[in-house]
DNA sequence: TTATTAGGTTGCATTTTGCAAGTTATCTCG
DNA sequence: CGAGATAACTTGCAAAATGCAACCTAATAA
C-alpha cells in the first residue's frame, strides 16, 4: 500500500504536475478538510463524512506528506494524537479549491446555500486572505461548515471495533 | 469498462462533488485540451503527451458527456471524425483550472516557461476572457502551447498498429 | 481497389481501492 | 493501580479500476 518512489512525470505541464498529486478521489478532500474546517487529526478526517477507509487514509496522507503538502507532528496535549497540518505549499492550494467550490455549487446539486456561495464569489480576495491568515495563526475554526451533510452521512468505513 | 448509472453522492459538499466526477487523473487533463489547447478529436487527446490508454480515453469522454460537461457531435468535413466539445459547464471550470495551472507551475517543476506564468497571474480577468471567448466563436487556436512536453513525450499507449 | 485513418472494442494482467478485523501505544476513570 | 477506551495505524483479502496490446469497423484517400 505504501507508496514507493517518486513515479516519472508525465508531461512538463504544470496542470499535469499538479494532477499527479491531487488528481484522485480523495487528497483534495483532505486538503478541503485542513483548509476550510480546521480538521487536524486521523479521525476527523476519517468522520468527515464521505467514508475514507483507514487504510487509504493513511496512504493519502503519507503522500501529501511526501510531497511536502502536509506536515506531521505530535499533538503536544495527547501522546496519542497526530496533528497534520497543510504547509505553505499546501495552503497556497486555496484559489483552486475555492474556484472548485464555486464551481461545484453552481454546477451540481449540493447543500451549500446560495448565498454563502455568492458572497464567496464576490468577495474572493477577502476570503482567500481569511483562509491564508487562519492557517498562519493556527486558528482551527472552520472558514465553513460541513454543509448539512454531516447529518445524513453514513458511519466511516475501514474500522469497526469488535 | 462501461460507467454504469450515476453512483451514490458522497456528500453534499461542494468540493466534493466536484470530485467525484474530476477526481481521477484524466478527467482534468481532457478538459485541460479542450480549454487551452483546442483539441477536439480521440486522436488529438491521445497523442497529447500524457499517454492515455484509449480503453480509459473512451471511457473518460463518456463520463464526462454524461456528467454535461463536453458535447459530441460527428465532425461535418470527416464522416470518421467526431468532435469533443466543452459545454458551458465545462468551460465554466476555467477559473479552476487556472489556478490549478498556476500552482503547479510555482509548486512543481514544470516546462513553463515564468515569464508566462507571471503573466497569467497578473492578468486572470483576460486570460479567462480570452479562454471564454475562444470556445464561445469555436476559434481551435491553442492559448498556450504544449510546453515542450511534446517533444519527448512518448508515444501513446494502447493502440498500435500491426 | 487497396491502403490508411478515426474511433473505437476486447481480453487479460497488474494496480489500486475498499472493507473488516487486528495491533500497539497512550490516556482516563474508578 | 488496573480495566477499559481511544488514536492511529496495519494486515489480509476481495472487488474494481487501470494499463497494455491486439483486433475491429466505417469512412476516406491514393
Amino acid at each position: 500500500m505504501a507508496r514507493k518512489s517518486i513515479p516519472v512525470r508525465r508531461s512538463g505541464c504544470p496542470v499535469s504536475a499538479a494532477l499527479e498529486l491531487l488528481g484522485d478521489r480523495w487528497s483534495l478532500l483532505l486538503i478541503r478538510d485542513m483548509m476550510v474546517r480546521g480538521y487536524r487529526t486521523f479521525r476527523e478526517f476519517q468522520h468527515s463524512g464521505e467514508g475514507i477507509a483507514s487504510n487509504i487514509l493513511t496512504d493519502r496522507l503519507r503522500r501529501l506528506e511526501a510531497h511536502g503538502i502536509v506536515t506531521v507532528e505530535p499533538a503536544a496535549e495527547d501522546g496519542r494524537s497526530i496533528h497534520y497540518r497543510l504547509t505553505e505549499k499546501g495552503i497556497a492550494l486555496a484559489p483552486a479549491m475555492l474556484e472548485l467550490l464555486i464551481w461545484g455549487a453552481h454546477h451540481e446539486e449540493t447543500d451549500a446555500p446560495c448565498a454563502v456561495i455568492e458572497h464567496m464569489e464576490q468577495n474572493r480576495a477577502a476570503v482567500l486572505a481569511e483562509t491564508y491568515r487562519r492557517w498562519k495563526e493556527r486558528d482551527p475554526e472552520p472558514i465553513l461548515p460541513p454543509f448539512q451533510a454531516q447529518a445524513k452521512s453514513k458511519a466511516p468505513k475501514g474500522t469497526r471495533r469488535r
